[in-house]
DNA sequence: GCCAACGTTGGC
DNA sequence: GCCAACGTTGGC
């Protein structure tokens, strides 16, 4: 059963364009050091499933591209590189403590901007919009898939 | 830069 | 195990 799912980059760190410029448009999903959202990616994705780019941290924040998992969940280089902004001193190579998967771009969208999920009552429950929520990887239902392809009026993928 | 919300840390 | 202090996220 395929999955959905929106992940958060800073447009800074890797932008959808960026991503699109990577080799096979896919890139690592390097950075997370938040469990929860590391289990979903251990636990719930699969190859396949569909992911939401979104632009957090930014001018104009948004979803602005139509993704998918690329990879099995592996262990995150950067928590070993003590340059890396990213590293975790406390995580040991035989037991890694952060994962991440590959998310390939398939293609780009407009910006579907905040303020425009916000004002669609079909997007009501949508997790990234509740309140309060921070969770750089949140799931997305299928009929909240379907009201976003329909807003960017587009193939369902 | 501000600040609400939330996660993590560490003393007890 | 509790919880205060601190750090981070991320929109504005």
């Amino acid at each position: 059963m395929t999955k959905y799912w929106l992940m958060k980059s800073e447009p800074e760190e890797c932008s959808v364009d960026d991503a699109l410029a990577a080799k096979n448009s896919t890139v690592p999903w390097v950075g997370v050091r938040n469990y929860q959202a590391r289990n979903f990616m251990r636990d719930a994705m699969r190859v396949g499933d569909g992911v939401l780019f979104y632009h957090s941290s930014c001018a104009e924040p948004g979803i602005v591209g139509i993704a998918q998992v690329a990879s099995t969940p592996y262990p995150d280089p950067t928590q070993f590189d003590p340059r890396s902004p990213y590293y975790d001193a406390k995580s040991k190579p035989d037991e890694p403590r952060w994962l991440l998967v590959d998310v390939q771009v398939l293609r780009k969208t407009r910006n579907l901007t905040l303020p425009e999920l916000r004002a669609n009552d079909a997007l009501a429950d949508l997790v990234v919009l509740r309140k309060g929520n921070r969770l750089s990887i949140t799931p997305v239902e299928p009929q909240h898939w379907r009201a976003i392809s329909k807003l960017l009026g587009n193939p369902e993928r």
